[in-house]
DNA sequence: TGGTATTTGTCCGTATGTATG
DNA sequence: TCATACATACGGACAAATACC
């Protein structure tokens, strides 16, 4: 029969976790660079390499990435984001939209029932600025950002970080033409018609568009794949 | 301007990558205690310390589980199921079901479209063993199957992976109540239904009968959360 | 351009607690 | 109970890379 362990959890674990929430709290935001080894050891109050280790589990799982002379930086909010990412630089450009297809629906169903006043404004404004876009790159960033502000109405945290790793994927490839005539888009008005469906509040209506779109964009990819 | 840099990523982290590639590939499957430490250090050419480092590494992203006089066990194959697991344990069971019916339903969808022989006639076993089943337990177990096996047949690897993590999450807290009710399915009649659209290839019936089946679970752990 | 300080990387040894036989 | 091996934590010393003046 299982025995529970009684077990104390290590103080490098101890540690590895404090950090892992400094990280997800955005007490220290991506991008920054974290105190010092020596700051650090005091505030935790650990020996240099216990201190260490625990940033070395973070350097490996993606979280966390050191230099030399300089520092040690935050390169991604969670380990979920990380390794999604990882898996999608894995695999085949249908699978990908597969999946955002997935996770997209789902989202635009969610955000037509609960969306607040305050995000149907921050969506409008997102759409606004799609339609006003001058050039191909900022619409790309404006498009994202509209996506984005949609699935964050579904109110599904799961969702949204999935979809924030997903487009953070389809962002670094966006240089690519593929990426490129990806993000152009496959009808310009469905934009428009999948904020009103939302607004109006049909889910069944959103999420029939988003399908239709996005098979648009999965026959582009066939055709770009067969050229 | 970039200075090349030279592949001299570190030692562990080659270990590490090598390890992480034989538990992916299923040399050393979940489960399996991987050779000693000694043994292990002869094979890849490395000192104690650096093989041990990379062993740590895996340990916390919880890939492996080390027991001190027993040996190292694979605890995971990827670090997106665990990293994933995580994160569903963290949300709520509504949150869960919302991601699960977005794997489900577009799985559902490809099966359709995709499946082979070999792959219908595993589906039908599965739901064969659904329907001889005779105590909940045992119900579940065939209901994971069968799920399992639509999934598989999206040809989906992403899907794949995220809807295995899914599930394992749920079969571990399948001794709770809770999970048990989810389990022992909204309608009886609902996997018949939904293999043979997919038999008869009908991608949208197929996922309209999982949108069906799963808004039906939402309701009824609804009910029992304002029990 | 160069020298100095800062910061991380790597190695060493030691002490203590714990599991195993 | 004792002996051995291992895991863990600590502290120090030096090297290497970077930043700053």
């Amino acid at each position: 029969m299982d025995v529970i362990k009684a077990k104390r959890s290590s103080l490098v674990e101890q540690i590895a976790l404090q950090i892992e929430a400094l990280i997800e709290s955005k007490t220290w935001p991506v991008g920054t660079r974290i105190p010092p080894e020596m700051e650090l050891m005091e505030q935790f109050g650990v020996s240099r390499n216990t201190l260490r280790e625990a940033i070395r589990a973070h350097v490996y799982a993606g979280l966390l990435q050191t230099k030399q002379g300089s520092g040690t930086y935050v390169r991604a909010k969670t380990v979920l984001g990380v390794s999604f990412q990882k898996r999608l630089e894995t695999s085949t450009l249908l699978e990908t939209l597969e999946v955002r297809h997935a996770i997209e629906r789902e989202a635009a169903w969610l955000a037509a029932e609960r969306h607040t006043e305050d995000e149907a404004a921050h969506i409008q404004i997102c759409l606004k600025a799609c339609k006003e876009a001058s050039d191909l790159y900022s619409f790309a960033e404006a498009d994202i950002a509209l996506h984005h502000a949609i699935i964050a109405a579904s109110h599904n945290g799961i969702l949204i970080d999935l979809y924030t790793s997903l487009a953070e994927s389809l962002r670094a490839s966006v240089h690519d033409l593929t990426g490129m005539n990806l993000h152009t888009e496959a009808d310009p008005g469905a934009h428009e018609a999948l904020v009103q469906a939302i607004m109006e509040r049909q889910p069944a209506k959103a999420a029939a568009i988003v399908s239709q779109d996005i098979d648009c964009l999965k026959k582009m990819a066939n055709s770009e794949e067969n050229r």
